[in-house]
Order: C-alpha cells, then sequence, then structure tokens
DNA sequence: TTGTACGCGTTATCAA
DNA sequence: TTGATAACGCGTACAA
C-alpha cells in the first residue's frame, strides 16, 4: 500500500504545482519547466499543451523551490539610509526600473545611517539569497564586509567614492562636487563662506562634502574659521536655524553653501523674514538639484547630480555580473558626472 | 560504490549548510534547526555548542530552503503608484519599521498608476510567495484580483477607503477629506473655489477627491462650474499653471484647493510672482502636510494625513494574520482621521 | 531532549 | 525532443 501522504500545514493555500500541470498536459515536470522557461527547447505542439494548461488551472511556479534547485535568485537587496529622503528616490526609481525590467525583484530596507544595522541587514538579505546587493553607504563594519565577502554576491556602492570599494561603485564625488561648488562661490568673489551640512557621524558623504569645501578654501587662499562650518539635521527649519547662527558668530559671512537635503531653502526663507537681499546680502548654494529650487525666488544655485542614472547604472551593472558573470566588471568604479547649476542665489 | 555527487552549477560561493555545521557540532541538522529557531526546545549546552559552530564557520541559514519546507516566508509585496513620490515615503516607512521588526523583508515595486502593471507585479510576488501584499491602489484588474484571492494571502490596500475592499484596509477616506478641506473653505465665504487636482485616470484618489469637493459645493449651496475643476501633473510648475488657467477662465475665482502633491505651493509661487494676496485675493488650500508649507509666507491650509501612521497599522494588520492566523481581522477596514490644518492661506 | 525519515516544488543531469 | 532520477537545504512528523 502506497504511503499516506499527510497534509502539512503552512500559511499558503495549496497552489497548483508543476507536478499538476504535468499530471494534466500529460507530460513530465521537466516538459513544464522547459516550455516555462526554454520554451524553445520544447516542441511547439507541447508548449502550446502546457501553456495552455497553465491557464486554465492558473498556474503559478514556486520561486523559492525554483531557486533553492537553481542556486540561482531574482531578488536584489538595496539599503538606504533613510526611505523618507527624496534625495534618494531618483535613484531607486532607476535601479527599480531596470531591475524589473529583467524580472528581477527589490528587497528594500533602512539602516538609519547605522552600520550596525546596515550589518543585519546585509545578513538578512543574504539568508534570502539575494544575488546582488545594492548599497548607498560606503561605511561598512568590518563584520558585513567580511559576510559579503564570502558569500561572493557582487555589490554596488552608489552614494560616494569610497577609497577602498566593497566591489563595484557607481557615484559622483561628494568631495568633488563640493570642491566645485566652493570653487564656484569663491571665483564669484566670496571671501566668507560658510559651509552647512548634516551631521557627519556614519555618513561619509556629508565628511567628504566637509573636505572638498575645505580644499577648495586652501586653494583659493582664503582662512578657515571653524564658526564658518555647521553641522545641522534635515529640514527647512534646521536651514532657517543656520542662516541665524552662523550670522551671529561671523556677521561679515556673505556666502552660505548649504550641502544637503532642503537646508538651502530653508536659509532662503529666513533671510527673506529678515529682509535680507539674496545674494547682495548673501549668496546661498544648494546641493542637490531638487525641483523646488528652481522655483523659488531668486532661485537657487546648486548642484545636479546624476541621481537616476546612477540608479539605472548600479543596477545594469549588477545584471551584467549576476546574469553573464560579467567578471571585468569586478572592482570597476565609475564616477559619474555632476554639474554646477548657477541661478541667481550665488 | 557510493555515488559520486557532480556539484552542480549556480551563482552562489558554495556557502556552508546546516549539514555541515551539524557535523563539526557532532549533532544531527535538527538540533541545529532548533538551536536557531527554536532555541528553548534544545538543552543549554547543545544550544552553545551549536551557536559556536555557527558563528565559527559564518553560516547563513538558507531563507529559501526554509520557506519552501515550512511552506511560510517571511517577505512581504509592497506595490506603491511611484517610488519617487515623497507622499509614499511615510506610509512606506512605517510599513517598513514594523516589519523588520518581526524579521520580514520588504519587497517593493512601482506600477506606474497601471493596473495592468500592477497585476504582473502581484503576479510576481506570488511567484515569490509573498506572505502579505501591501496595495496602494484600490483599482485592480479582475485578473488581479481573482490571483488574489485563489493564493489566499493577506492584502491591505492603504490609498483610500475603497467601495469594495479586496481584504483589509487601512487608510483616511479621500472623498471626506476633501469634503472637509471644500467645507472648511465654503464656511470662510469662498464662493468661487476651484478645484486642482492630478490627473484621475486609474486614480481613484483623485477620483474621490473630486467626488468630495462637488458634495462640499452642494451642501455649501455654490454652484458647480466646470471651469473650477482642473487636472494637471505633478510638480510645482503644474501649480503655477493652474493659477493661470483658473484665472483666465473664471476671473472671479476667489479660492483654490490643490488637492494633490506640491501644486499648492506651487499656485502660492505664481501669486506672488503676480504681485496677488494670499489669501486676498485668492485663498489657497492644499492636500498634504508637507514641511514646506509650513514654511512658506504665507504658511498654507491644508490637510494633515496620518501617512506613517497607515503604514504601520498595515504592517501590524498584515502580520498578525501572517503570524497569529488574525482571521477576525479579514475584511476590516480601518479610516483612519485627517485633521485640516489652518494656517494663513486660507 | 534528540534523532530519523521524508517531503517542500523545482531544476541539473544524463539517458532514451 | 522528452523523461527518470537525484539533488537543492531545510522543517515537519514522529519515534526514540
Amino acid at each position: 500500500m502506497p504511503k499516506q501522504s499527510s497534509p502539512r500545514k503552512g500559511q499558503f493555500g495549496s497552489s497548483a504545482r508543476m507536478r499538476d500541470v504535468a499530471k494534466r498536459a500529460g507530460v513530465s515536470t521537466m516538459t513544464v519547466s522547459r516550455a516555462l522557461n526554454e520554451p524553445s527547447k520544447v516542441s511547439d505542439e507541447m508548449r502550446e499543451r502546457v501553456l495552455s494548461v497553465v491557464k486554465e488551472i492558473g498556474y503559478l511556479p514556486n520561486h523559492l523551490a525554483s531557486s533553492l534547485s537553481s542556486n540561482r535568485s531574482t531578488t536584489i537587496g538595496l539599503i538606504v539610509p533613510s526611505i523618507d529622503n527624496s534625495i534618494y528616490t531618483q535613484t531607486v526609481k532607476g535601479l527599480s526600473s531596470v531591475i524589473r525590467q529583467s524580472g528581477f525583484q527589490l528587497m528594500i530596507a533602512e539602516s538609519g545611517y547605522d552600520p550596525n544595522e546596515e550589518e543585519e541587514l546585509i545578513t538578512a538579505f543574504l539568508t534570502h539569497r539575494v544575488s546582488g546587493l545594492v548599497l548607498h553607504s560606503t561605511e561598512h563594519t568590518p563584520q558585513a564586509i567580511a559576510k559579503i565577502r564570502k558569500s561572493g554576491v557582487p555589490v554596488v556602492e552608489n552614494g560616494n567614492i569610497p577609497e577602498k570599494p566593497l566591489d563595484m561603485v557607481v557615484s559622483y564625488s561628494n568631495f568633488d562636487a563640493a570642491y566645485a561648488m566652493t570653487m564656484h562661490l569663491g571665483r564669484l568673489g566670496y571671501k566668507h563662506i560658510a559651509f552647512a551640512s548634516l551631521y557627519s557621524v556614519h555618513n561619509d558623504r556629508s565628511q567628504d562634502r566637509l573636505k572638498g569645501y575645505q580644499a577648495a578654501l586652501v586653494q583659493l587662499g582664503l582662512k578657515q574659521d571653524p564658526r564658518l562650518v555647521i553641522e545641522t539635521s534635515r529640514g527647512l527649519a534646521a536651514g532657517a536655524e543656520v542662516v541665524a547662527r552662523v550670522i551671529h558668530s561671523v556677521p561679515e559671512v556673505d556666502a552660505l553653501f548649504c550641502a544637503g537635503d532642503v537646508l538651502a531653502v530653508g536659509a532662503l526663507f529666513e533671510c527673506q523674514k529678515r529682509g535680507w537681499s539674496v545674494p547682495d546680502r548673501i549668496a546661498i548654494a544648494s546641493f542637490d538639484d531638487v525641483d523646488l529650487l528652481r522655483h523659488v525666488a531668486p532661485s537657487v544655485t546648486t548642484l545636479r547630480l546624476p541621481r537616476y542614472d546612477i540608479g539605472e547604472r548600479s543596477a545594469r551593472m549588477l545584471l551584467s555580473r549576476i546574469m553573464d558573470g560579467a567578471e571585468h566588471l569586478r572592482g570597476s568604479v565609475v564616477d559619474l558626472k555632476f554639474e554646477v547649476i548657477q541661478r541667481e542665489s550665488a
């Protein structure tokens, strides 16, 4: 007497299996598998018969099983510092678009700017056997690095150009961008250029922006005044506060470079509230080209960063590695260009 | 002679398996499995021995295998109309936060406001055997609905309160919100209230906002003028254009309710450019309480919607269904409150 | 408390 | 071009 397989618990409804399709079509599961995944390797008649049964019973392949068996997955893990940050969304959109077109799925999580949380997320993604990782941060715990290395999954870092890349990098250089904007201000004749950016703890992007600013000051022959450097949090209110603080400590300040989020807009609003002319009393420059900057009056000088392209390119490189085994891409660093957009505020 | 198992291809490095841990610890794989998943069911000594080996060889469990075997997955699928829309990010953050704490992972994709694309994404998520779905849209193809029903996975819709919920709903009511704001404007004495919103094709949120606006006009005894209703795209420029259009066709307009994105800010900027006083010449109201609205001058009257709460609550309900089998939640509709925030613009 | 046997749904391999 | 068989790595069920 054949063993009766007792039904097993579980949260899924008992969906149709490949075996059910095979039985109904009078073929083996391998033929079903081929009809679905390598249609050309199956005769027209077979393919038709199989596909009609698939449709008829509403069969949905089980990706978990297929990934386990083939040792290939179609998921990619993405870790951003914070999901509610409009800065990243363009990059996510670029990634998402390319990845979807190739039939992959994106698993997204946020690290909250915490390398330890990032490590946990990387671990979680690896247990899910993602076939690639995209990391916005370029600062990682040694354990995270070790786990990634051991796993062998390809990685793209794309928030900055790190000194020691983990693997592939697609980004612009925060150092170069901040340097370029500071030089722009210097060339316009501003002598007391303040620099505001987001807290730089575990944020190498902020750190590099500060270094770029400082390098430009040296190049411009301007003296470095620590009172002109301010770290703050995100948001319009923070931008307003920056103005108040810097004016108070250094009244002769004549330019303010807000290297993060919408600080520049907050700063501009505060200046307007105080009745200060921008850029006559004080010039203002920003970092990312968010739509808003173009529409305020005066419009704000800023940097155009290739956010969407970074996402697209990251995805393409990752997929090349995953699907075509493009090993020559291992370790490549793509430094995408940015642009200074001069407007009315500086 | 025992069969030599030939190595199989695949993209993953040959990571350690549970069997390797078991061998090295001198126990069975079941003990390893229990030590990791149900530590209390294993003696202290065993647990210690197993965990030390796990650490030693850097073993990472294979979630694909465990999900397949247990018929339970730890992924949840989320479909938003567009990733680069700041409106959703708060909801995503709420979802993400709860989901992560429970050890689940979020798969995110964007439908581009297209029900057919949504259907494809739902199908893809089901093949990945997600254990729950979160859908922002409440408009779905019949096939999508059928597939979801058949799969048996719990679903939360959270962009609107639909007439015929698929399963659970956590949202505010777009109808009620638009109604409330229009009533607010009416009570302030405005007689010619224009209504601008985003294109309503495949966007039931926009459609319901319009209906809410119209219902309020009826209640207020104001006549409906089709020239006062404008559909447009997202962005500040669109908001500016709305002002130009409505003023041209209905010069006596005295209030403008911008029910979407940052239209209200674009409209405000345009009014300022034209030297029109807000709210004296024309009042302006917005829909979502984005930070910006509080910081412009005049500050903009708007609705505070429970975006983050929606995400949190959705996640909690979904997880209750998945982990605790809380079947009593099936079909529940949670209508979260919103608030009219009166500021200077209306 | 621990272990044995088997199955989860699919694909790789090799034979027909 | 198709099929039979044995994995893939783990958890369930049950026995010890």
